[in-house]
DNA sequence: TATACTTAGTGTAATTTAGACACTATGCAA
DNA sequence: TTGCATAGTGTCTAAATTACACTAAGTATA
């Protein structure tokens, strides 16, 4: 499975699973209307009545670093590599699995599903038309679900999933990563969209395209927008070399 | 041990330490001049020869959660309760503490030396008069150690100081947690002073108070320095009320 | 006892940033 | 051809940031 995994163990003991620490995967998309979040769900296999949803994650092999187990949990969803990761932090409670709804969901993946797992949350910010996502399978099936729709997730996701936007809000505050979530090409209204979905408030339009334009670290393309019915934008992209010449001045406010 | 804990184990099984998650503190002092780590030491029982310094930190209980086992360490070397915790994050590599001298330590302390471990870092801010340090035992000895002084630590320790600093930096740019540092009564002067050691950089002194001043979280005592070899400043306290206003206010920049 | 030393405590001006606000332009749809 | 939707643009005001220098009040020391 960890094909991605270089880092050898010193031990020759074959890779496996840690039964105590998992990762999971807070993994955001932008459809240029809503901010979304990929989520599992538990198939149909078993006669509970509410479907239960959750965030993906795994048990991580004692091989590899938590970086790389969100990385590979990331790649095995969404087939993309070399994503915008970052950790949210561990989440440990001892009864954060513990519910009935829970031990039954985990006694149809986990060897032991009544084992103590402090799990370590990261999120990412992906292009969701780069996603390939997984087939459903028997045990599962991934699917985009706006954040604002989710009012409730198994286990402790759902105070995991409100750390992670806590945390992407803080840093988009300070450093502009949501290009990740957009095409090479885009327009500044969609961006301002983007701002507006993730900090989820009203920004003044001129004043957003002030300050994004000021930074000079957009490059202006020659192509428009076409088939909408209104005005066309000019595309733009992201001018990484501009935005690292930024940083090296010691930017890191970028609030609204 | 675990004697704060309060929450019991659903199982019938005693508690016991978890084999392959820890937490490790990160432990902030101010003397009034530089900003502190509280660092335990291996002694001199082994032959060595460079003795070798680290953050406190042990194996989790199995019925604790993770901010109260870093609540534990806390106390233990402290004596101190209720204190500022913040986690920091989880570090798990999984040859974070595989060096030749790691093991030799862990070799002495621990049951599995070779278990994978992934610590949950915290950083803390503790009034350092108040801290009743645990004596000195055959195992270990605790002692307050300038964090400009430190230039490496056992296993990943040093790379957690530097998160956890950084940590504590950008949460100070947001909120003044500078007074958990501080005893009851302090002088602005001493808080200034406290802002630059931790920020590492030079404030204009006028502009600090100005802007602390401004935010209405100090009271004013009618009390001032003695024996000092010159003008005397005036005491302040912490005005936690007024603070708790600011905060519902939305108060979220405190920046130099 | 006078002088040096140290930190306390204070104000202003210039620049930058933030926030509020309204209209014309351009393409498609009806 | 009218309506609709988003693109794109500038100014004014208030607030915040930055830079900057002197006097005050104690102790230490010569």
């Amino acid at each position: 499975m960890p094909e991605k995994i270089t880092r050898t163990p010193k031990t020759k003991i074959k890779p496996q699973l840690n039964p105590n620490i998992s990762a999971d995967c807070v993994i955001f998309g932008f459809d240029f209307d809503q901010l979304k979040v990929l989520i599992i769900r538990r198939g149909v296999d078993t006669n509970s009545k509410n479907t239960r949803m959750a965030l993906p994650g795994d048990l991580i092999y004692d091989t590899e670093n938590l970086d790389e187990a969100a990385a590979r949990i990331l790649n095995e969803l969404t087939g993309l590599d070399g994503i915008f990761l970052e950790q949210v932090g561990a989440f440990g409670d001892p009864n954060r699995i513990k519910t009935k709804g829970d031990q039954d969901w985990l006694k149809s993946i986990r060897a032991k599903p009544e084992a103590r797992v402090v799990t370590v949350a990261y999120y990412s910010l992906v292009k969701m038309t780069d996603c390939v996502l997984a087939p459903a399978s028997f045990a599962m099936s991934a699917e985009w679900v706006a954040v604002h729709d989710i009012k409730e997730l198994a286990f402790d996701h759902f105070n995991i999933l409100q750390s992670a936007l806590k945390k992407l809000k803080e840093k988009l505050d300070t450093q502009p990563i949501g290009f990740n979530l957009l095409p090479e090409k885009f327009t500044i209204g969609q961006l301002h969209k983007l701002y507006e979905a993730i900090l989820d408030k009203k920004i003044d339009k001129r004043n957003f395209r002030r300050k994004i334009i000021k930074l000079n670290i957009l490059t202006n393309l020659n192509e428009k927008q076409t088939g909408v019915a209104h005005k066309p934008s000019r595309f733009v992209k992201f001018n990484e070399k501009n935005y690292r010449k930024l940083c090296e001045q010691g930017f890191n406010n970028f609030s609204f």
